[in-house]
DNA sequence: GATTTTATATGATAATTGTCAGTTTTTCGA
DNA sequence: TCGAAAAACTGACAATTATCATATAAAATC
């Protein structure tokens, strides 16, 4: 077993809340764990699942979604490299309230929830730590809240690219690195896959977007954000 | 000064997290603490604000809200006897994301945040407790998302008036005990004022909802129920 | 490489929701 | 109790967005 394989050893930590653990906690956890390759389009976890564990993301995203009554699959919010998925779950000790899908090819760590829970009653840096995090995704959730209420569809749209550029980055062409399919855009900001196509089809007409095989990039960041601004 | 002064006899405690506190610790905050009355439409803290404390409700209920870019209030979240606002902002160390206005008469208790923070480093019980119940309004922020996007005007009014009943009652004829301005309830649901009055008058139309003076009640709460769910 | 499947695209139309303008009602302070 | 201000309401219309139908392009499968 490499090197690469312990969490003592593992960069993703460094971006997640593991970081507060002590040496023998870290142990306890690396040795518990268990490595897991998922393919695009696999689940994780279903909505309602009871978790026995959370997954600590090391490569690949994940889209976390709830369906909705009307059938459609809402992304709540995507799950990138050094992000622990299920923690709240585990936390609350109540089913998952979404599902993670793979958006790629994923490398996760399933770490069982007890290597967790011991250490959330002992270490309160530790739990500390768990808490900023989680105040930090509320923060965004508000966010998100307000975005989609106040927002028209095109401006949730624009901030979406941005987002993504943001956040993946993109290629020396200015191809963004993660690519959505336009479905799940749709179901990221909430509005109906045709919709999301026209949309974007008008922001490359506008020299905003560009576009080649299944890659997408910006051409024009500021016009995008006014755009999304409102201007 | 009598004993409903005393953080150690306040009722309201057991609904938060401030029960997880030893007696030392919650000695600590008692006599730090600061009680204040808010009148209805008075800001207790304001977006961008930074915060030096947190402020526990005793009674009445606060709005929390975000100004959006063109110039609506969002209403994120409504806070009850109970609840701690400021909370996050306290933890993560920022200026506070939402405004929080008094929807009617308050008495809030502000504990500064020396009291909370302290005991955050130190009592891994209290750590935890604040933990969980960030998670529930993180689970909560969640479903907000997914209904904002996914249900129509009609169907977000509908639930909020379910909502309304659920967690704050009605009298013996019916009317909600918690009123708010049909802006307010625009607000929350994220429309138009005129639209939610329109669909508010539609409701009584149909026989869903009364109205005395500015008292509103729910007369067929299935109908609502189904209506949300939509069918 | 042909074929089936899936994703993207576009048009036509309907439904939903917002905006503006104006009226009526209620509230509240002088 | 009067009068101003705020809240609730209504109509007409415009803008946004969803839905359905269909076409084309790309990917996956055999």
């Amino acid at each position: 077993m490499d090197h690469k394989t312990r969490c003592e050893n593992c960069i993703v930590r460094q971006f997640n809340s593991l970081r507060a653990m002590t040496k023998e906690e870290l142990k306890r956890v690396s040795d518990s764990k268990l490595m897991k390759t998922v393919k695009k389009g696999e689940a994780l976890f279903e909505e309602g699942e009871k978790l026995n564990g959370v997954y600590c993301v090391r490569d690949g995203v994940s889209k976390l979604s709830k369906l909705s009554a009307n059938g459609k699959d809402q992304i709540v919010k995507l799950a990138t490299k050094g992000e622990v998925m299920g923690q709240r779950s585990v936390i609350v000790e109540e089913s998952a309230n979404l599902s993670a899908v793979a958006v790629n090819d994923m490398e996760v760590c399933f770490i069982p929830k007890e290597a967790i829970i011991n250490t959330l009653h002992s270490n309160p840096d530790f739990t500390y730590e768990v808490l900023r995090h989680m105040a930090h995704h509320l923060k965004e959730a508000d966010d998100v809240i307000v975005n989609m209420s106040q927002k028209t569809v095109k401006q949730r749209i624009a901030e979406a690219f941005l987002y993504l550029k943001h956040n993946y980055g993109d290629d020396d062409e200015g191809y963004l690195l993660l690519t959505l399919s336009r479905e799940d855009i749709a179901n990221v900001v909430g509005t109906a896959t045709e919709s999301c196509i026209r949309i974007i089809s008008e922001f490359k007409k506008k020299g905003l977007l560009k576009s080649s095989g299944k890659k997408l990039g910006i051409v024009n960041e500021k016009g995008l954000q006014d755009l999304a601004d409102g201007f």
